[in-house]
DNA sequence: TTGTACGCGTTATCAA
DNA sequence: TTGATAACGCGTACAA
């Protein structure tokens, strides 16, 4: 007969009722120290019939551990986040791990706010898309008190704390070099490029040039953006300026018009990438609005891949990120630092690959 | 580096510095009861100076009350999912509340072990699409237990619970009315119908008709199925079974090769109505592949927004879910709960739009 | 206005 | 193998 008491059955009542002390109950049902069969029985039993569950609250405040993690996404509404967030939640899951999360919307402040919640919570660790490559006292101090940090995507300057990323500035190289081997010589980029403190682009290309940058910890769009100034150099191609397409706001409506810019310039470009999904679909709805041909009359690969680019037309030759990978990573190495690993700081990268689907050839 | 100065700050330790008791201390941090203000000042220095950050489990653990909402979703990376999942986290944000994530992959088993989960993890309410309008008990104890849920997308039968949900019986049948309307006769359906343990489609053909089902609690899909056999009748249309593409898997493969079937038939239907965002790729990538011409050789209406129905060709008309409003509703619900609402259950339905896209015109 | 003392539900430390 | 008892960090009576 299911009664209506199922208010909350504490240890208390479980070992009262076996007959035996709570830090015997304790034993059995939390799984740690000895006691004889005869008696496990009884609390099994005693359990059962009580409905008793454990109070993970009251287990993390003497344990120390919640066993909880911490997530803090840009925004879990895009592909990205969300495919990393359920790369996560299954390796956690599969460890009886929980899943805090939060969005930061890549706001220094968010992410403090966010940071500082998850902490006072009491998550074992914390497994972040850092806002800001430099100023990031906050995840500094979190790891000295002594919770792990897991970061992707992008790295903090310095902070000695686990990474899962990909090699962007390769994979841009790469197909950069794979258009330009095609015949292009007038390539365009359309790329997110706001978050860099350190001058203009022309500075930005100047240090390139120089050698005198390091690509670690960029944001993973102006990687990108080296690769493919790296592949024009090499290729002893002059860059144009003009075919720098540099949206300000992470927006489709500001990337379809900067694709609008590019592809009325008077010496149109004859290839284009694109830096993410997001410049990916925004070149291809004015693509379509200005009723340009692809490969026809433009050449085109972009990063990340979205449904869409595989089934539609035009179809989009596509640098794939092993999202759902990155985020099953992340956890892993997380779970191996609550465990108790106290390794160097490891920084996993992981393979990308170029998904073919004929956007791509020689120039009219 | 790599020192041991883990010292967990805690109000005691405060206290000490500001040399009042922890009573006081907690008084003027928590911000709770009186303190003086000389005295507020001395204790906020200290804290200040010591770092000290409260923890929130021993505050639950006391208050009884943890400030964190469990969500149970489908898949957090469908485009669905995480787009409620937004509008949650955003209310919960807002209001100092953490959110934590589960996925159930619409498995009950699944949905189980999650409740469980955040059940022990003592969160203050449930936010879950449930698996299963039927067996539901976990749920029904959870609720029995003092822990107020609510339900969004779908509803458990006679759960007592809050839900969020929207018509989707009438979008559908307004969307098949509206083709019908628009001169076709041969009106295919393509739908995931997996979950309904009551019979075969057509018993639940001949239910409708005899209007004896019950809409509320059916899955989505069923529901947009009904309204589309009921547009038919009220259109004195003859349904044919031929017409009502039924995929098993909730997959875009799956969902292709239905349409693929669909769109081969001897006497192919002139309209096609997907019921989801899915099922609307499926048939997008069938049809393309086919070149089938749209609107000119096949209108078409889907269910659900994805961005590319809105820049890509064929643009979709479609019925558009209002799902970070939906997530949000459903937070604010949840928080009125957890404040001590004790109304009745409340059902909120939220409006549903079709967003014209030029993929209807009349029958060849 | 402030301090004392107890309790939240569990695990950890002993001694028995 | 078991059981008192003391933590864990904080909120909340109640007394001062």
């Amino acid at each position: 007969m299911a009664e209506k008491r199922t208010d909350k059955v504490t240890i208390t009542e479980v070992a009262l009722l076996a007959g035996v002390s709570t830090a015997t109950a304790g034993r059995v049902l939390g799984g740690y120290g000895y006691a004889s069969e005869e008696i496990k029985k009884r609390v099994k039993a005693s359990a059962e019939r009580l409905g008793y569950r454990p109070n993970l609250l009251a287990r993390g405040l003497i344990t120390g551990k919640t066993r909880t993690i911490g997530v803090v996404a840009g925004d879990i509404q895009s592909p990205f986040y969300s495919s990393i967030l359920r790369g996560i939640a299954d390796v956690a899951r599969a460890e009886g791990f929980g899943v805090l999360l939060t969005n930061s919307d890549e706001l220094l402040a968010r992410e403090l706010e966010a940071v500082q919640l998850l902490l006072e919570k009491q998550v074992d660790g914390l497994i972040v898309a850092p806002c800001d490559t430099e100023r990031s006292d906050h995840l500094r101090r979190a790891l000295k008190g002594g919770c792990p940090i897991v970061q992707f995507d992008r790295m903090v300057k310095g902070l000695g704390a686990d990474a899962v990323t990909v090699d962007n500035r390769k994979a841009s190289r790469e197909a950069i070099s794979s258009l330009i081997d095609a015949g292009h010589r007038r390539i365009a980029i359309l790329a997110e490029l706001e978050r860099w403190d350190s001058g203009d682009i022309s500075s930005f290309i100047a240090r390139v040039t120089a050698r005198s940058i390091e690509p670690t910890t960029l944001f993973p769009s102006w990687q990108r953006l080296f690769g493919y100034v790296e592949a024009h150099l090499s290729a002893g191609i002059d860059l144009d300026r003009a075919l720098i397409g540099r949206v300000g706001a992470y927006s489709l409506e500001a990337a379809r018009l900067q694709a609008l810019h590019l592809l009325r310039l008077p010496d149109r470009p004859t290839g284009l990438f694109t830096a993410d999904g997001l410049m990916t679909a925004g070149a291809v709805d004015a693509i379509t609005s200005l009723g340009v041909q692809i490969p026809d009359q433009l050449s085109m690969i972009g990063f990340d891949d979205l449904d869409w680019m595989s089934f539609l037309k035009p179809q989009i030759t596509a640098v794939v990120q092993p999202v759902t990978a990155m985020g099953q990573t992340a956890a892993r190495l997380m779970l191996e630092r609550i465990a108790g690993s106290d390794s160097p700081p490891r920084h996993v990268t992981l393979e990308l690959a170029l998904t073919r689907r004929g956007s791509v050839s020689k120039p009219a």
